[in-house]
DNA sequence: CATGAATGAGCCTTCATTCAT
DNA sequence: AATGAATGAAGGCTCATTCAT
């Protein structure tokens, strides 16, 4: 877990920006970090740094690190969701809907492995990073009952969602994170029969 | 410092014991802090405490806390691997064996799902850890292979074990881990589902 | 920041206002938060805050922190000597007015305890604070004889003025910060024989 | 509140110390920087270093800053009432000890003024320090009450050792921070009207 | 083998103050 | 006159690790 340095950004910026631009900053930044360095490698006076700003603006946006960090998975979720949405809105041919889905879920957990491992582990050592947690998978499952309905899919008891999103979440988290590859194998049969899994509930 | 600390476990050990005890004694207290609050949140002076050793004591017997957490997780691999063994040398009914596995693979996962929780996270954030463990998991695959050979169980390729254990295992985490619960949901289809798996396996 | 803070006050004020007002409604502020929080435990942003300005605004008013809180001990001073003087001012019944001074200082007192126990300290500890202080006991000194030869009381020297201040002083910061009450005694003897040494010093 | 250096003690100590002594270090090294600085003017790193140890030693003795400042305080209070028992136990002119002890207190609060002045402040400000303080108060007055038995001195209610233990310790702090001197003033009187009061007490 | 006092780098967080708008 | 985003020094406290005994 090295360190970086870095400190060239400060001059090129307004002394009074726009606070939502700065917030912006700062959560693009600590989200870099907490993927590279994991959530307890990272200090939040880097992060402000890595934003171009000085330790104390930190903290005029965020009470702590843990509040940071929610908000940086709340919107890779969101981030997420959107190209999954985008893609199910054109649904013409469902079994290559399927695998452009599962395409696009398998990038986001591979480019933001390090995000997700933190997470794994927050949500078991921090309290309030797992009632976070909890609380967006409720609006997850509602979200695709809400899909279902919109999209004339056949119906599925929010148990079945949930046992499906954590099952192929998990495993799209193995792949993320290299575990098949490190073995020296071809994960391209893990992700036919995830493939074939979504197919299934999408016609 | 001389009022608060209560040293009581102090008196049940020998003042100068068998190394291997000693040794012991730590692992166990260790397995115990890490499982309840994540390597991080674990401290190796108190490891040693609840060891009812010194400090020091604890730098005698491993490299640094890394080192603790790599030994715990290995005798943790090796007791559940001992318990999937001890199920496999006697087969009789195929499904009640696989039915039985899976159990006991849950209980270790639920009873020890802080480690697990820990282990994922340094797997990524800790190249140490992450190097031990891949070559963990290679000595499981070849474990299987060599299971499946004397137990003249169906070939099948290193990697479809891969995948199977990667999977299932992400799978176990997610049960041990109460996300399945928290939910609200029965997690009994999803332990059908990877009964039947295993099954398919096994004969 | 964006969503905690709850801007109530702001609405209540013009919005360039007469410089006098903004700095009276900022020592207000000021003054009531030096008296929860103490000097130490209150800072100047909420201090403008309450009063419905920005941070900056309050230093443009004063050079920083200490100056107000000077300003406010000030202005604490000038209230409690306006009271005594209104009160000496009509004497009729010596004893009646000595009863009600001591009344009105140990209100002052009570109710400022908080300001007075700072005040304490930043007089050991802050050099300028501690001129200011001994300027203000000098202004009383000369206020008292003053205010003798006005009233043509009996002569004292000012060292006894002095020696009676202090002493009374403190034990009014006593009563009011309620050290006599803690211990779960009557203070209604202390207050008599202050009310007495009073009663002899106005007839 | 200026700050000093210093850097030159830690070579000549043994690196295995005893852990009173150390402790003993640090309560000395704190009791003359919170005396000097004040109990905000001191941090916690620089007592330790002045005590010739390291950050971290500072918190194996001590919980927090509060806490050493709690027991320099108590420290305080004890040496204080040694020599005041001292004094009472070898009681042969009333006047005489009357004398003394007052010129003992007074120095007492002379020498100590600063830690007093953050006393003060610290009792206002901070709970803990409160009810610590006011537990100390009770015991002052439990062995005043017991003194008085042992020396057959003429009996008085503990209301009114409240009374004048507040008053005349307050008016030491007065005379100890220098109020009096500031004026210009003699501070001969004053104490000279406690010595008669002290005197009347002990016969 | 075991002790345990000591280390010291480093992290999180606060807050008085500034300055361009 | 007022704003308020930004600063950055500083301080409390933790904890993995060492080493003389």
């Amino acid at each position: 877990m090295s360190r970086r340095s870095g400190e060239q950004a400060a001059a090129s910026r307004p002394p009074r920006g726009i606070p939502e631009e700065t917030r912006d900053r700062l959560i693009t930044a600590a989200a870099r970090q907490f993927n590279r360095f994991g959530f307890h490698g990272t200090d939040s006076n880097s992060i402000a740094k890595e934003a171009g700003y000085a330790a104390g603006t930190f903290y005029k946006h965020f009470r702590n690190k843990r509040e940071v960090f929610l908000v940086v998975y709340e919107r890779w979720l969101a981030a997420e969701w959107k190209e999954v949405d985008d893609e199910l809105s054109q649904v013409k041919n469902a079994e290559k809907t399927a695998r452009r889905i599962v395409a696009l879920v398998i990038r986001f957990h591979t480019e933001w492995s390090g995000l997700r491992a933190s997470l794994m582990e927050l949500v078991f050592s921090d309290p309030e990073v797992r009632k976070f947690f909890r609380r967006q998978r409720r609006r997850q499952l509602d979200h695709i009952m809400e899909l279902r309905s919109r999209l004339r899919l056949p119906l599925q008891t929010s148990e079945e969602d949930a046992i499906f999103m954590c099952m192929t979440e998990r495993v799209f988290d193995a792949i993320g994170q290299g575990e098949i590859q490190s073995l020296g194998l071809d994960q391209h049969v893990v992700i036919e029969s995830i493939v074939e899994r979504l197919h299934a509930l999408l016609e």
